[in-house]
DNA sequence: AAAAAAC
């Protein structure tokens, strides 16, 4: 602790030893087991006073915004409760999971489809196979969660719908379970009748949540002879041959990827009848905008069915999206970018750009739950702090951005959910979507560049119905965001200290100031996150690249001693 | 408002 003390006030040097004894105790015993059953302690109590902005505000009252649950049932718009009665779990893994939180359900649109209570009621009203329940039952689906019980109806008639549902509730199953349901026969066989080519595409943001919605969509389409396709680089390369295009029932892909297939003439759409945006607001920003408006482009067949679905939906966003949709509906649930109260979320006051460091390698050193995902700004500084982190004997690290190799990004997160890593340093590729059950604490160590990316970010824990912990790290430039994100806090159950509700809201200019100035700063601080140096990092890198060497010549024996390959995540 | 991500 006096090490810590000396170090956050800057130039004092770092008691490696000290530390690393401190983080061996931690690592020896198996801290998977080890549960953080009260959230409420916050690891601000640790902190120096100097840096402890809650003590100042401790004793005072925090505030605690009591949730409004009255919405204005104005036109056509319906207010009810999420069926769940039963408090049955939803998640995937049967047995031990929590019951999913209720949420209020508001509908939007003419003629809402009535929501069902179970599966099964979905069995008696719509023709939907019995290997498609089944393989539901198999992977400990029980009852549907809120956005499952209106939504699914609602594209099981053909609809289109603006899903909007928090993190962590099952948006995937409500989208994925109807389009399987619609493919009906596999495309190419002789008892067709819905024309050839790909019929269904869902387009995701991020290369890894491509691959998570194309495992779910695998353990749906069990005992079903689809083909369901992730699109990559070396699928792509293989519909050159237009026979092969053909058979494709479904594709999954990043935006980009499929209009590169679409412009080099590889890929035709104009069969698809089920188009759906996952992460819609994010797909709908300026830079994805133009690709996803190719691929809607390319989907000529009148009778193409379009859903958006996210957490989050900004009023521009949705503007967009309603205006891409044909007599759409609109479902929310719970509250629309709001985070979901199971999660415990703090602010932590950091002073600056330095300080965060020792204020997260303190925070390591003392139990807590691996996997812990910690969330920065770019790709160097995500690589600088794993390095940082590595050298000062953190266990389990790892590190995963958009700059890496496709298998540098794949090996990440296998070992994410084999639980190897314990703490993971991602930037934004990682903020949305991604589904790691064991995830229950998520630090913001670079603040959030809004609203929309703090909740996607906090949103990788407190997953169907599981608790989870959110830590912000801010500091004095982060000062004029950060009273919007205590709002969010507040709306979400958390408490915030008085004097941060205080603050006053900053004008657009002084906002706009503190950005030029926080920017200048980020590109400064960008290759440099504490104390690192050049040498060391050229070890480090040397380090890793014998590892992988190692690695590299392991798997070439392995491939020699067991000729069969894996095909569990591959392309089908 | 800006970075990241998409190939």
């Amino acid at each position: 602790m006096e090490a810590f003390h000396l170090l956050s006030r800057g130039g004092a040097k770092f008691d490696k030893q000290r530390f690393k004894s401190d983080v061996s105790l931690f690592t020896g015993n198996g801290t998977k087991e080890s549960k953080c059953s009260t959230f409420a302690h916050a690891p601000e109590g640790e902190l120096p006073p100097e840096l402890d902005f809650f003590k100042y505000a401790q004793g005072g009252n925090t505030k605690r915004k009591v949730l409004d649950a009255e919405v204005d049932p104005k036109g056509k718009r319906r207010k009810v409760e999420d069926g769940s009665e039963d408090e049955e779990a939803n998640g995937e893994q049967a047995g031990d999971d929590p019951p999913m939180p209720r949420h209020r359900v508001t509908t939007k649109g003419k003629n809402v489809p009535e929501h069902v209570e179970t599966f099964d009621a979905l069995r008696e009203r719509y023709s939907l196979s019995s290997q498609l329940l089944q393989n539901l039952a198999h992977h400990g689906y029980k009852r549907p969660t809120g956005i499952q019980s209106y939504g699914i109806p609602i594209l099981m008639e053909q609809r289109d719908l603006a899903a909007i549902s928090p993190t962590g509730t099952g948006k995937t199953l409500s989208y994925l379970l109807p389009v399987m349901a619609a493919l009906g026969t596999p495309a190419g066989s002789s008892k067709g009748d819905s024309g050839s080519g790909v019929r269904a595409v869902i387009l995701a943001p991020t290369r890894e949540l491509a691959h998570q919605i194309h495992n779910e969509c695998l353990k749906l389409a069990q005992g079903r002879k689809w083909r369901i396709v992730l699109f990559s680089k070396a699928t792509a390369s293989t519909l050159v041959d237009k026979k092969v295009r053909e058979k494709i029932d479904l594709i999954i892909s990043t935006p980009l990827r499929l209009v590169a297939s679409l412009q080099a003439g590889n890929l035709e759409l104009d069969n698809v009848r089920h188009l759906v945006l996952d992460e819609a607001d994010r797909m709908l920003d300026a830079e994805f905008m133009e690709q996803v408006q190719e691929v809607i482009a390319a989907c000529t067949h009148p009778e193409v069915q379009k859903a958006v679905f996210s957490a989050t939906l900004p009023a521009n966003a949705e503007k967009v999206a309603m205006s891409m949709l044909r007599d759409p509906i609109r479902v929310v649930v719970g509250l629309k970018d709001t985070p979901l109260p199971l999660i415990a979320q703090s602010l932590t006051y950091v002073s600056d750009d330095q300080s965060k460091l020792p204020t997260l390698l303190q925070y390591l050193s003392q139990p807590y739950n691996p996997p812990v995902l910690v969330f920065v700004s770019s790709q160097p500084r995500a690589n600088s702090l794993a390095e940082e982190l590595v050298i000062s004997g953190v266990a389990n690290v790892d590190c995963l951005h958009a700059g890496m190799t496709k298998k540098e990004r794949e090996d990440a997160i296998s070992r994410m959910r084999r639980g190897d890593s314990w703490v993971m340093i991602s930037t934004e590729v990682m903020a949305r979507g991604m589904d790691f059950k064991g995830v229950r604490e998520v630090i913001n160590y670079d603040f959030p560049q809004s609203v929309q990316s703090y909740v996607h970010r906090i949103g990788r824990t407190g997953r169907a119905g599981r608790e989870g912990k959110a830590i912000t790290y801010f500091t004095n430039q982060d000062a004029p965001f950060l009273k919007t994100i205590a709002n969010v806090l507040l709306q979400s159950g958390s408490t915030v200290p008085e004097w941060i509700l205080k603050l006053p809201k900053p004008s657009k200019m002084k906002r706009r100031e503190m950005g030029k100035i926080k920017r200048a700063e980020a590109v400064n601080n960008a290759r440099r996150i504490g104390r690192g140096d050049a040498i060391k990092r050229r070890e480090m890198i040397a380090g890793s690249k014998r590892r992988k060497e190692k690695e590299q010549q392991r798997k070439e024996k392995q491939a020699a001693a067991s000729p069969s390959g894996d095909d569990a995540d591959g392309e089908s």
